[in-house]
Parts: structure tokens; C-alpha cells; sequence
RNA sequence: CGGGCCAUAGCGCAGCCUGGUAGCGCGUCCGUCUGGGGGGCGGGAGGUCACAGGUUCGAAUCCUGUUGGCCCGACCA
């Protein structure tokens, strides 16, 4: 992508409006832009960046079995009146009347609306078990929204639905996704940590919060050191194995957030507790017969009785993410994008357009980079020399490669880690065999 | 929803107390000199001072109301 055809409205000066860190940097950086309190624009580089994110949430659900639908933002208020919701989600439910008078509701979340699908086509257990998920914007009129995208009203989530014939199978379907949530944050370059959870308002018996680990984050969490090193041991996971004591690898730790947290509950005696801050970027819920019991989701088991399905929920917060990442990822200049999901690989710096050498070397590593499938940003835009770097480290793309007429006299051209600040001089073959290493 | 604060050019702000021709920095446009960390010089464009009403000869400024936004708290992915 050449930078000159890129709308990208960097920021020089912190907007008034933000407070934190991610927020701030997702503005400078022409991310987003607000439309109103806790709703946003997407702009390119942000829409880039989420967009890679909901990639591989989508591809590890589907790797797990799960079947990807679309249900709607706007839903009918009757099959919340069945479950109960209606009355008792309160005013963080956004209503609307439509010209008929008929009630509507942006959806805040989709239990009832999965679950209608459900028993309308489900009625066997040899149909089961079923997951189906979907990544859709949701809205819940907060009492304060903050923080940008962290605590909008209006949201990007995956939400999947799980469905089974029993308990027991469904604690395997809630395993699954347990260990999919593992999967998929490191697929993305995060450190999540699973902590026992309230059930809170979608109720349940067993839940879990994945949380992102962040000096900035929202809530305090206390953490066993063990935890924080623990790394995912299994490679190729089979989602077809019994995932129960890959699961217990990592609940055996303590974790809680400030909320849940008991000293009484932990005996700490190697005194291995960390107290930190982390931010809850996905939830799991298994809730039994919650929803499908008022709701008639019934399906006839083997002696052709028929049982209200057993469900789990499971959330995660691909807006709020964005914003995750970032608390998790920055310093001082600005974001520092995990090589997962950073809008582009490589940043090249013309320090002078214009310049015969400069353009032609630019332009010739430009296309290498290209031609090896690498994501690359090419900044050719007539600017002094402390805007380009200082853009350049705003918006965080791991490598920035820096030329200029200095390095062309020496044929020695600069190459920047942006996280360690590292800049090394290399031979046009050793930036070459660089970037073919690194792919 | 309780408490605090804010609204003046695209962004960040001053002016308001003490009413009298709307200002600064950044950005933007033109020219020029520059060229390895948000440059220099010269010139230009850009604002019904959130909205409505009131006081006054005269309101960005004083009074009343409304709307929008931010922060702290209780609540949540």
C-alpha cells in the first residue's frame, strides 16, 4: 500500500476527548472516529486491524466445528417476552417501534434469536451436538460508556451457541470452546487468562472471563506467577480428543479478578500471587436449560423423550479487543502491533521522495517485500523527515525499513524494530535475506 | 443515575471575571529555502463563538433553559 493513497488522518496533538491510552493512540492513529458517546466510525487502518482479528476468531471457531450464521442486529421483541428478557434487561436494551408500532430491539446479545433457530430445525439428538456462531455489532445502551472502543454502546462480537443432548455432553462442548479461546488469543500474539467467572444476567453454572494482561487495564486481577508463564503445550490441537485435562491445566491455577478474588481461597504459601490489571476480552457461559426450557427448544433423546436442549454461550469482544491490544502494546511514540495482526509488516520510509536513488531503491525493496506475499506499507509522501518517523512509530508496524540519501551513499539502509527500538544498517542482500527469513 | 467539568476555525487552546471590529499554536493552500526525529521565511483560506430565549444602544462575554461531550462512582464483552 503506497501511503500517498491511503486515508490515514494521523493526529499530532491528543484529542481532548480521550482519557486512555488506547483510545488516545486509536485516534492519533486515524483509527476510529466518534459519531456519538460510545459509538464509532471505522477508519481504514482500524477496520484493517479488526478485521484481522475477526479473521482469526472466525477460523479457529470454524476449526472447532463450529457453523458460521448471521443473525441481525435488529430483532422482534416477542421471543424476548418468551424468555423473560424483556422485562428484566432494562434500560441498557436500546427499543424501537418500526412504522407498525410493532416493538423492536437492537440486539444486546442473541440467546433467544439463536435458540428460535434452533428448535425450528433441530428436533433429534442425532442432529446434535451444534455450535453455531456469528459475528455481529451489537448495542447496549451503557450507563457511561469510556474508553473508546473498550466500553462502547455499539460493538463487533463473536458470539457462539452451543447445543446438547445432556450435561455431559455439553461440558464438552463448553470445553471445546475453552480451549478454542486459548487458541485463538495466541493466535492473535495475546497473553489471555482464563478466570472462574460470574454468571451474571445470562445465568449459568459455569463460566470463565478471558482476560488480557495490561498495566492499563480496567480491573485488578490477582494471578498466580505460574499462570502468566504457563504456555499453551499443545500444538495441533484435536478438537475431537477429550479436551477435559487440557482444561484442567489451566483452571488448576488460581485467577480472579478483584471481585472474585479470596485470599481464604488460596494458600500462598510460595507467595507466587501477583496483583495486576488486566482487561475482559471474552466470557464463556455454560447455562443448561436456561433458555430452551421457556423457550420450547426440546429434542427427542434416544427413548424418544423429549428434553430441553442444553446450551452454552460464548463471547468474544472484537472491538474491545482492538482497543486490548493496544493497552498491551505500546509505549511513549505509540502502538506496537503483534506481527498477528498488525495492518502491515514492514513500514518503508522514503526520507526523500523525489531523490532518483532514494525513489528507485524504495520502490524496487517495495515490490521484493510484495512479490514474497508480505503485507508492506510504502510511505512516499513529500514530508520532513521527524513526521514520517514520528507517524511511523504512531502507527506501530513492527519493521520500518529507513531510506534516505546518507544510507544510499553508504548502501547501507536502516532497518527498525519498532518494539525494541533496534535499528540495524544492512547490505541491500542482507535486508533481503531479512526479509525472506522473517516471512 | 449521583458527583465534578467542558462546548470559540479540521485539532489543541486563549478571550468571558470588568459587554464595544474574533485571536494564538498546529494542520491546510500558494511561493521559497530546506531535508536522518513533528523545520525556516513570505503570503492566503477558514468561525451564525453548541442551540433557544432574555437583559442591553450593543452579548463569545451577563441571566435562564435545552442539547451534546468528558472524568469519578455504582453496572458490564
Amino acid at each position: 500500500m503506497l501511503l500517498t493513497r491511503f486515508f490515514l488522518p494521523v493526529l499530532k496533538e491528543n484529542p481532548k476527548e480521550a482519557e486512555i491510552i488506547s483510545h488516545i493512540n486509536m485516534l492519533r492513529a486515524g483509527m476510529i472516529q466518534q459519531s456519538a458517546s460510545g459509538i464509532y466510525s471505522w477508519l481504514p487502518l482500524g477496520k484493517i486491524v479488526l478485521e484481522k482479528i475477526s479473521e482469526i476468531c472466525r477460523q479457529e471457531m470454524i476449526k472447532s466445528g463450529a457453523n458460521e450464521i448471521l443473525m441481525p442486529t435488529l430483532q422482534s421483541a416477542e421471543i424476548w417476552k418468551e424468555s423473560g428478557r424483556y422485562e428484566d434487561y432494562g434500560k441498557e436494551m436500546l427499543r424501537i417501534k418500526d412504522r407498525n408500532n410493532r416493538n423492536l430491539l437492537y440486539g444486546p446479545t442473541n440467546e433467544e434469536l439463536v435458540t428460535e433457530i434452533f428448535r425450528t430445525h433441530v428436533k433429534s439428538y442425532k442432529q446434535l451436538p451444534l455450535n453455531l456462531f456469528h459475528i455481529q455489532w451489537k448495542f447496549r445502551d451503557e450507563l457511561r460508556p469510556r474508553f473508546g472502543v473498550m466500553r462502547g454502546r455499539e460493538f463487533l462480537m463473536k458470539d457462539a451457541y452451543s447445543f446438547d443432548i445432556d450435561y455431559k455432553s455439553s461440558i464438552k462442548s463448553y470445553n471445546i470452546m475453552f480451549i478454542a479461546y486459548m487458541q485463538l488469543f495466541k493466535k492473535m500474539g495475546l497473553k489471555a487468562i482464563p478466570m472462574k467467572a460470574d454468571t451474571g444476567p445470562i445465568g449459568g453454572d459455569l463460566s470463565h472471563e478471558f482476560i488480557i494482561i495490561a498495566d492499563t487495564g480496567e480491573s485488578e486481577v490477582y494471578v498466580e506467577r505460574e499462570l502468566l508463564n504457563f504456555e499453551n503445550s499443545f500444538q495441533n490441537i484435536n478438537y475431537d480428543d477429550d479436551l477435559q485435562e487440557e482444561v484442567n491445566k489451566f483452571t488448576s491455577f488460581y485467577a480472579a479478578t478483584e471481585e472474585k478474588h479470596d485470599a481464604g481461597n488460596f494458600d500462598d504459601k510460595a507467595n507466587t500471587l501477583i496483583k495486576t490489571r488486566g482487561i475482559e476480552v471474552g466470557h464463556i457461559f455454560h447455562f443448561g436449560q436456561k433458555y430452551s426450557l421457556p423457550m420450547k427448544a426440546t429434542i427427542s433423546d434416544k427413548e424418544g423423550v423429549n428434553v430441553p436442549v442444553f446450551m452454552g454461550s460464548y463471547g468474544v469482544g472484537l472491538s474491545r479487543l482492538v482497543g486490548a491490544v493496544i493497552e498491551a502494546n505500546h509505549d511513549k511514540h505509540g502502538i506496537i502491533w503483534p506481527k498477528e495482526i498488525t495492518p502491515w509488516d514492514y513500514n518503508i520510509i522514503n526520507l526523500k521522495i523525489g531523490d532518483n536513488d532514494c525513489d528507485n531503491i524504495c520502490l524496487n525493496i517495495y515490490n521484493l517485500i510484495k512479490d514474497n506475499k508480505i503485507d508492506v506499507l510504502y510511505d512516499d509522501t513529500d514530508e520532513r523527515t521527524g513526521a514520517k518517523l514520528a507517524r511511523a512509530d504512531l502507527i506501530g508496524l513492527p519493521y520500518q525499513i529507513i531510506i534516505g540519501p546518507k544510507g544510499i551513499k553508504e548502501q547501507l539502509y536502516d532497518l527498525k524494530c519498532r518494539k525494541s527500538g533496534d535499528i540495524s544498517r544492512l547490505s541491500y542482500c542482507e535486508l533481503l535475506n531479512f526479509i525472506q527469513t522473517n516471512k
